[in-house]
DNA sequence: GCATGACCTTGACTTAGGTCAAATCCTCGT
DNA sequence: ACGAGGATTTGACCTAAGTCAAGGTCATGC
């Protein structure tokens, strides 16, 4: 494991904050590694502290009791997860678990606490990040109740494109399966809306790799979250 | 209106606080009166501060372009309201209208982060709102993703049922078609739940009072999200 | 190089819930 | 008490998307 204090120099939780402050965050810190299809938490566990990604792919996610999922969010490197049960409640509201191997930074709550009475900046910056979250939440919300599936998607591939420097061929990092339970739907329909906006030329799929060919269609679609027929 | 000492000293935010606190925090304080059906903000409007609601109802919601209405939360007494754009970037996420006459006490944006910049437990307090809020947000989700409609309907009179001393007879305080766009469907559907329920002797439903005549089928249907015909 | 299993796609069918339209009910202001 | 207009309910119908069941495809390990 390389350097924690540079790791904690590029996430963005610790944006800012003077060296000092940074050599005093790392010593609470403590490093953990998740193998592939590893569960790191399950909803309804004590949060006894959060995680920092350092690299790897981490899914969180509910379940029904029906066992189908719902993907909450796709976290890579620089992100921090399982914040809730450290400032309300204890348990978390939802399971997390390694898609490929991941290294993880663990911050352990009480210490982490006393660091941000502490530490002003620092509590800002972790208000900064809950407030972020509780934005895409919003989002997420009106997605699965004002947009249909080919809405959605619309939605997640010119996300993904932004994320990826606006390029028009965008990379899928996790499977059509996982991205079916990310968009709130089922594989079979996620083949089927794919293979219909191929059909009217808005993509092209070759495998994870899909080709957004109108992005003005595509942002039509995104925004309205109906398809128009053809 | 009445001290606002006293009223800040019943609000969760600034539970715990020292008396010489809440006067810092009242000093900043800017009272604020809104009428029945008059818009606090707008989705997209810059947030140079926010609210917390000292009486009546607030909704907080999101429109899609064709109209439709999605409800992500009823504020009343006590609770802040239109944090995150204090916290992260600087547009609300979604609108809030008043549904009541409403009193309500606004924190310039500026003054507040001061604030919670020299109060560190001022500071875990905010970091508890957003946490309870983001563990909402994740069951509401769920909900929209995971359960039909009289599942969110069933888990709603639950929740309305403990917030009301665990009675058998809930009280709604809106309006059955608001009721719906809450629980992201249409006030038809909503309509026809609440009579299926009705012949499975399930509620009772007497204008805004509904009677809870089968806790544990309710809870059921909450868990499972789905309704086992008969 | 090929077999195994996971992933993905396609088809036929079903269903939850939305749409549209009409009736009925309720609430308020006069 | 009365009437207007909004709220709610009901019916007939439609459609997005889920279910179930086969196939097909691709990558990985042997």
């Amino acid at each position: 494991m390389k350097n924690v204090l540079g790791i904690l120099a590029e996430t963005s939780l610790f944006q800012g904050l003077p060296e000092d402050q940074l050599a005093d965050i790392a010593a609470i810190v403590i490093a953990k590694e998740y193998q592939r299809e590893e569960m790191i938490f399950s909803e309804g566990d004590n949060g006894d502290g959060f995680y920092v990604v350092v690299d790897g792919l981490i899914k969180v996610f509910k379940v029904s009791t029906e066992g189908k999922e719902q993907i909450l969010h796709i976290f890579s490197g620089g992100e921090p997860i399982g914040e809730v049960p450290v400032f309300s409640g204890q348990k978390f509201p939802a399971s997390a678990l390694a898609l490929k191997k991941s290294r993880m930074l663990f911050f352990p709550r009480g210490a982490f606490v006393d660091l941000i009475a502490t530490h002003p900046s620092l509590a800002l910056n972790m208000l900064a990040v809950l407030a972020m979250r509780l934005r895409q939440f919003t989002v997420q919300i009106e997605n699965l109740s004002l947009k249909e599936v080919p809405g959605r998607l619309a939605a997640y591939l010119l996300y993904l494109s932004e994320e990826q420097r606006n390029r028009k061929v965008v990379t899928l990092s996790i499977s059509k399966g996982q991205l079916a339970s990310l968009l709130g739907t089922i594989p079979e329909t996620l083949s089927r809306m794919l293979a219909k906006m191929s059909a009217q030329e808005l993509i092209l799929v070759k495998g994870r790799n899909i080709h957004l060919l109108d992005l003005v269609g595509l942002k039509a679609l995104s925004d309205s979250g109906k398809m128009t027929d053809n």
